[in-house]
DNA sequence: CAAAATCCGTGACATTTATCACATATTCTA
DNA sequence: TAGAATATGTGATAAATGTCACGGATTTTG
């Protein structure tokens, strides 16, 4: 069951099949229609996602009515609104199915108990939360280092296929510039 | 010994006189003079830093020499290139100090055998690592959603004593806009 | 399959910001 | 304390980007 959350572990941790089994049974699987909401803007969320398979946005609109992407999340990424889930308060974001999409949930409660009872658990998310924070602190550099052209040019080297799946607007989004201003510079 | 540091633990995890004296003993006080380089760029990383005092900051210089501030850090806050010291690469950024500054520092080894020895400090810093991704991810979503005078404001009415602390250049190199555009909207 | 919705490029113009230049004030340091 | 270095404000101009408008292509959906 779930060889892809299981590969994923297995980046950090070792664990047994009767470990692997034990954790996976707190995850529960389910699936998503595109344009479905897995998040809702001003909602409690209790659960964080592995993506099994499909495309999500993390997103936020703005008082002029504007959209923000935070990121977006695929095959074997994790996502939710941390700030909401560990705060304990009602979400900013709405999160969501950009595609037909194949997720495996677990509670904050249930991490926690994993967490608690399985030190190797507590591990992996550890080294899980620090890539991820090295991973927003390149996106931070690249937004206050790159004009739009070369942030353009960086998305697109590492994650050509984003681009077939998502509209350009989306990907404009998610660069902080224009829809008119990417679409000028992708000509080039 | 070091209560600021016992303060800092103390926020997720409980730990008895003894057990706080353990790990303790792995972190070593230094202090810097005032434009000392902590980490430079293009060397190896082994350390992660705790400010008892001063104020540093870490910084990138890009290929126009235009210096670029991802963070700044100040008392009580942890301090290293995440990069470089998980991935084992060279740093790409320079870490100064911009007062006299005093520091704990920790090496990674030690820190990972407190984590692997200790779960109450696998769990703390699991903890600092996911409130660290939230605080980064917050500051992307001002980078995107926020023009220049709001992303001014916002700073300015969360960290109102940096402004005293540190040269509006570097303000400026931080927010990602030029040293002349901040003058002019700081005006106001 | 046909109507509706979305997507995408592009022109014209307004707005914002960067860059260069310079003057003054302030802070550091020998 | 005097000279040097740094910091700050501001004008003029160029460059970059946003906004509004439009039309045609593509995709979605009942």
């Amino acid at each position: 069951m779930y060889p892809a959350l299981r590969q994923q572990f297995a980046e950090f941790v070792q664990l047994s099949e009767e470990e692997f089994d034990y954790v996976a049974s707190f995850f529960r699987p389910k699936k998503f229609k595109k344009h479905s909401i897995i998040i809702q803007s001003g909602e409690l969320v209790n659960h964080e996602y592995f993506v099994i398979k499909g495309l999500l946005k993390t997103a936020t609109i703005d008082e002029k009515g504007k959209e923000h992407i935070l990121q977006f999340a695929m095959e074997n990424w994790w996502v939710s609104d941390y700030q909401a889930l560990m705060s304990r308060e009602r979400s900013q974001f709405n999160i969501e199915c950009l595609e037909n999409v194949e997720l495996l949930y677990l509670s904050l409660s249930d991490k926690n108990k994993l967490c608690a009872e399985m030190h190797k658990m507590e591990h992996f998310f550890r080294l899980k939360a620090t890539s991820g924070l090295i991973n927003t602190q390149k996106r931070v550099l690249v937004l206050i280092k790159n004009d739009t052209q070369s942030r353009y040019n960086l998305l697109f080297d590492q994650y050509p296929l984003l681009f077939q799946r998502v509209p350009k607007a989306l990907v404009a989004s998610y660069l902080g510039v224009s829809r008119e201003t990417l679409s000028r510079f992708s000509a080039k």
